[in-house]
DNA sequence: AATGAATGAGCGTTCATTCAT
DNA sequence: AATGAATGAACGCTCATTCAT
């Protein structure tokens, strides 16, 4: 396959660069794909060779540029007694690997695209599990109930997941390690 | 003026019920204005005579249909040492007047609609103002730590105001009253 | 009838005073009747109750705006000897009363509707009866032939007439008075 | 590319033909896309193919087939002391290339769009600047009256070019040969 | 594999016209 | 006579998608 002028990559790859930027930044739907070729530096028939339908761009995007890394491996995740360290660790080492332009796109689009939000619910299943076993980790004795442990997991995954989401739908950034110090105190760690 | 059409209130009204439904269900980008007048049960023309343009819908929504009530009315908000029953009951008096059909409007279109998105902001700044005062009342000796109170309202805020959306998008509730708790409990409450 | 607030006469004046400026301004297809009704300060049905259709309003433009004089006066419109004296008079009396919008709307829209292009005939034929009446007197021997004096009626007749069109359309002002002294000279006199 | 359609050309050329009679005959505003398309026996869509705005039709038909001769070129235009066959001569070469449709077109759009007048000025200046050097060459005495000269070459002008439209507006054909002749003896020739 | 002309359904919008009041 | 809500046909234009080459 012959390099293309403008482009870094081969065509699907250019293609896809381009419909992420577009996607994140007006929306699938007011993307057209014209739009996309222009902006990939191909021709339109090609993009159609390569998704056939518009949602295969958006379906290919959210297969190919969302990795869940598996916590299967042995990441000591969490130091017994430390359960904002804890927290403050997952938070550097997030699991959902994606480019803000990717997860914008996974937030916006996940409202109406099945596709997208069951690889949302997916993202946050996993997320969500991690930092309930840091919690407990760091907290063998449990203490505290374990409805109060799960509302603490699930707060601290929403804050960490979505603060870009929320920063820029709100106007209000709202730091993940102040929100992990906050959660260590009440589980009293 | 045809008092009263086929429905139930007056054209223009049915008009933005049609169009807070589909905008909630399909995003403001899928619905046509067709579908808006079909669903209202008035003719094409009728929505344009009341909303010269389609966006005129979407700012027409957001301005009718979401009133953030003045917080300066004399409500005692918290009893002091009593800080997870101040938020709880700031959860219950959202101050956010808006039905979930149009949480879900202003949060989705607030991405790319700068007037929604601006609607937003106000509304944040005013839950936090809320959850702040709450928090401050019923702790009045938790002067020394502004950086932790700040956290905990903007937490609270987050999770109060996004419920509905963080549910739909992760496929998991968050109880804002377990938050409170958790919250109220790390401030020493 | 109630005098309205803006304007100075009544309603259908109004009515035909905005139609006036507007189809001069921007042609008779391109002037929507809201914006007729608009300009002159009157509810759109109005335009309707008096003139049904919206060709109603240009046919009534051209009926009531453009008067031809009647020539059967007794007016002694050139003293024999001097034909370009006769001319330049001839276009001082244009017998065509008629505001220059008026005479835009007449040329622009002759071409598509034939009541204003019947109008615009008559128009032309009674300033050409004019013009070789003048050059008869003013040359009573008929020297030269009929077809050169009937060239020469129509050529003054076609500049007369025409003049501000042929301006804004060439960018090129032609003199009456000068294309007077020229037929004059060329007829021999 | 498909080469030939049902038609005589291929599709662009089709439908500038469509829209040139149909220009001609109704109008730019009164002639939809839709009509242009269907005489042309293309799809709508391929109209805005070609033409992205349909005020392209009217440009493209401006710029393509509205032809100034290069007046450079070696033309003996008239022999000294014969204006008037130096004026008929320069009407049987009119520097204009264009279609009676297109100078219908011309002259009626050119009120509003101001491409179209833009183009209508170039070729009058082009015409007139021939007649006026027609009659320099044809009357090498008649140095000293330059305006008389001007009027001339303005008046042969304006019949010659918009002698078709004289024609329509007025109901009344005004014969350039006639004109010339005139002009001719006007000037002593 | 690569291309861009071709296609047609559908969209937002305009607007002359009607009509109940 | 006066009003403006109501109506629907038509318009300019967009765009995902097809397909011959």
């Amino acid at each position: 396959m012959r390099r293309r002028g403008r482009g870094r990559g081969d065509a699907r790859t250019r293609i896809l660069d381009a419909a992420e930027e577009l996607f994140a930044a007006d929306g699938y739907e007011a993307t057209a794909t014209a739009r996309v070729a222009r902006r990939a530096g191909v021709p339109k028939g090609l993009v159609f060779h390569y998704f056939p339908q518009k949602i295969d761009l958006l379906v290919a995007l959210v297969e190919e540029r969302t990795h869940i890394e598996e916590p299967g491996s042995p990441v000591p995740e969490g130091s017994p007694g430390d359960p904002a360290g804890a927290l403050a660790r997952l938070a550097r080492r997030l699991p959902l690997r994606a480019s803000p332009a990717m997860r914008r796109i996974l937030f916006r689009e996940a409202d109406t695209h099945r596709s997208v939000r069951d690889r949302l619910h997916a993202l946050n299943r996993a997320v969500l599990h991690r930092a309930r076993t840091a919690l407990e980790i760091a907290l063998p004795g449990a203490r505290g109930d374990a409805a109060r442990l799960e509302a603490a997991a699930a707060t601290f995954t929403a804050v960490l997941l979505y603060q870009e989401n929320l920063a820029h739908l709100t106007g209000h950034h709202v730091d993940p390690d102040a929100v992990a110090d906050l959660i260590a105190r009440s589980l009293g760690g």
